[in-house]
DNA sequence: CGAAAATACGAGCGATTGCTCGTGTTAGTC
DNA sequence: GACTAACACGAGCAATCGCTCGTATTTTCG
């Protein structure tokens, strides 16, 4: 499979029409994405979808493959926003259990606006460029939290907090998927006990050494 | 798109040669899926690499749905002794931290012994039938697991118990791939702050009320 | 042995899909 | 108003992939 662009963009002058164009284009593909996934959605399926014709579509990306390029900016973006104002600094200030409980419902509600984002960040084989800015986005989020577990632990070295800050997240990640299937009484444990096990991890692993 | 088998299979009375053809075609399958993913293995790429003809391999196999569905039981028979030999009986006795411990060895003895049935448990899209397989999979590992802790915590219910292990294996098959691109280092810290965080919270989920 | 069933082959069909191309329309600049 | 580049169209190309079909060989069984 050769990869995505070849060259350089032919630096083509952007009019207005076009950029609005090219944003409608990135949100129906973020639509189609979120209800078929990446592989699925085909080139022509998001074309019609934003009322445009193929040829179009390919007159502001080269490929698919740019179409997804594009697409990470925006959601590098927004998350990056988003989860600034939920592991914010104020957030040091917070018990461990506070800290916990906004980090999942920030998590809930980031996975409800933004679908087509999980989708891809759990799709398994996209593109090495995906790939990477899925990683960037964790790592970024992670330090944030990784900040808030330092506030408040200023003598635990530095990677220990950013190891913790990832395995909590990926723990997170992992567990609450298994809320969408389940009937009320599940999933509120489910919720209680992956809350509890954050908690406690991050708790130990502010408190010192957890070896 | 048409679900898998319309009609029930048409009754073919197999020869050795046939049944031996059969394992070898799963073989193939098994190990292209484990190199670029389910959706993306072919049927043709699979029949070359069992040295038989496409032709021949829709004789055993009617779509590519049923490559899927008679791998299945495979998995789900070897995954079944391989996870009764780590979470025997003989676990309940042992301290938690070294449950935790095997545990964590079993995964990822499993998925290097199994690296197939690791992208198929963790691809997305794939077939219900396989959402079905893998979940069963993922429960009986997890009341496996259940029995385990029921036995040294049987004041507390039982399904407590199971979304407990299912918390815990989930947190568990998330973790552990970060280990993958890490040097030994972050590697280890990565394991010692997984082990601490499930040995806490299977410790406290079997202690009583985590709530 | 001889017939029927099972196994084997591989060219290629049919459908899908990423993408092109020839042509026509609209916006920006002088 | 005229010229150019950007925008727009949609039929259809080329490659892929799941799968079929006609035919030939091997096994089973009477």
């Amino acid at each position: 499979m050769p990869d995505n662009a070849s060259g350089p963009a032919p630096a083509v002058r952007r009019q207005r029409r076009g950029l609005r164009r090219m944003e409608e284009i990135l949100d129906a593909a973020e639509a189609v994405i979120a209800e078929v996934g990446y592989e699925e959605a085909g080139t022509n399926a998001i074309a019609a979808r934003a009322g445009v014709s193929p040829g179009s579509l390919y007159q502001f990306f080269r490929n698919k493959g740019e179409i997804l390029d594009a697409l990470m900016p925006r959601y590098i973006e927004q998350s990056r926003t988003f989860w600034a104002e939920q592991l914010g600094p104020e957030a040091a200030r917070l018990p461990m259990a506070e800290v916990v409980d906004r980090t999942l419902r920030a998590a809930i509600a980031l996975k409800d606006a933004r679908p087509a984002f999980w989708v891809l960040s759990h799709g398994s084989a996209t593109s090495p460029r995906l790939a990477a800015a899925s990683a960037e986005l964790r790592a970024e989020t992670a330090a944030r939290l990784a900040a808030v577990l330092a506030a408040r632990a200023p003598h635990v070295p530095a990677a220990d907090l950013d190891v913790a800050a990832h395995i909590a997240l990926a723990a997170a990640r992992a567990v609450l998927p298994m809320t969408l299937g389940a009937d009320a009484g599940r999933r509120d444990a489910v919720i209680a006990g992956l809350r509890a096990m954050l908690t406690g991890y991050l708790e130990s692993a502010t408190a010192g050494r957890d070896e």
